[in-house]
DNA sequence: TCTTAAATATGACTTTTGTCATATTTTAAT
DNA sequence: ATTAAAATATGACAAAAGTCATATTTAAGA
């Protein structure tokens, strides 16, 4: 028997939510990552965005983006203003940064260096079982992570190559 | 300041394991599959091994990968023998199986078809901003854990060209 | 049959991650 | 100056993952 409590709105809606799936990244980073490039599409120094405008659209529970919005924010990773009119945004600087870094600010550094089974590093010279399936592929796609810039991102948003999901 | 405290012998070898990095992969699963692997190369119907003979080699602390062992066991994933001169193996049938019904077992189904920012299925025809850089690659190597039996794997490692790591 | 060696079942406990709430600080506008 | 609207700091709490220990069951061998 399923037991269902229903305490607040955001507690029902996160039943709705799927979590837990093995993408590499946490769900910290899944919507920091979200909200950073959100903002980067969307923002600008004068037109700045609020912490509660950004979670609906984005689909991330309220007060769990604002914790976010102030790590990235003390991070460097996006910029903030406060009081009226006051809100998060993305300057050209902050545009910059990679992807790795915003999850380096949410989830701290070197998380993406070891092998898929063991705790040595991945080694070429003695792979694992799994080096060979995973390992090319897997350090392109980490590469990018590190090379392209938030604002590589947001361009291809921008020409509807790729898309921004819920 | 760091504050350490030694418990025990294990908690101690606990500091020395690297954990939570970004590879998939739950540790419970890897400790799973890396269990299962050696079993697939060290033991037999006849030449059981018992589990803390096994937790030595692969480097995991004895009594959490017991307890992974009998859940193994539970799913039909390897095979076991009670009492003395017993222990677990792999039967001809356990090593059919896929790595994917290791980490099915350990962690639940499902766990490998979501978009990697995204609540929805990942979806070539509206991809998030990363889906080129991972998704060929990843479903290739979902792919090969859903269709490469652990007999396959264990050749591999047989004939020296990958490597069962610590 | 008794003893002993093994897996099995069960669960307590810890750490990490995810979630939510609230008091404080800053600042724009009146 | 005062007020109100925003981010910020802080932390309580919940859920999941990881870790360890122990009592019970099964079966081999004396
Ligand atoms: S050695 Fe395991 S992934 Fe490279
Ligand atoms: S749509 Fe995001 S990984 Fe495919």
């Amino acid at each position: 028997m399923t037991k269902v409590i229903f305490k607040t709105k955001n507690s029902f809606l996160s039943l709705l939510r799927i979590k837990y799936t093995y993408t590499m990244f946490s769900n910290s980073s899944k919507y920091a990552i979200k909200a950073v490039l959100f903002l980067a599409v969307n923002s600008s120094e004068n037109h700045r965005i609020m912490g509660k405008d950004l979670a609906a659209p984005i689909n991330v529970p309220q007060a769990y983006l604002a914790k976010l919005l102030q790590e990235l924010s003390r991070g460097g990773i996006i910029s903030s203003k406060k009081g009226p009119k006051g809100g998060f945004f993305l300057s050209k600087e902050n545009a910059l940064h990679t992807l790795m870094d915003v999850v380096n600010v949410i989830d701290g550094n070197d998380k993406f260096n070891s092998c898929l089974l063991s705790l040595e590093k991945c080694n070429a010279d003695k792979p694992c079982p799994l080096h060979d399936l995973a390992s090319p592929s897997r350090s392109k796609f980490i590469q990018s992570l590190n090379q392209n810039t938030i604002d590589e991102f947001s361009t291809q948003i921008e020409q509807g190559k790729v898309f921004l999901p819920l």
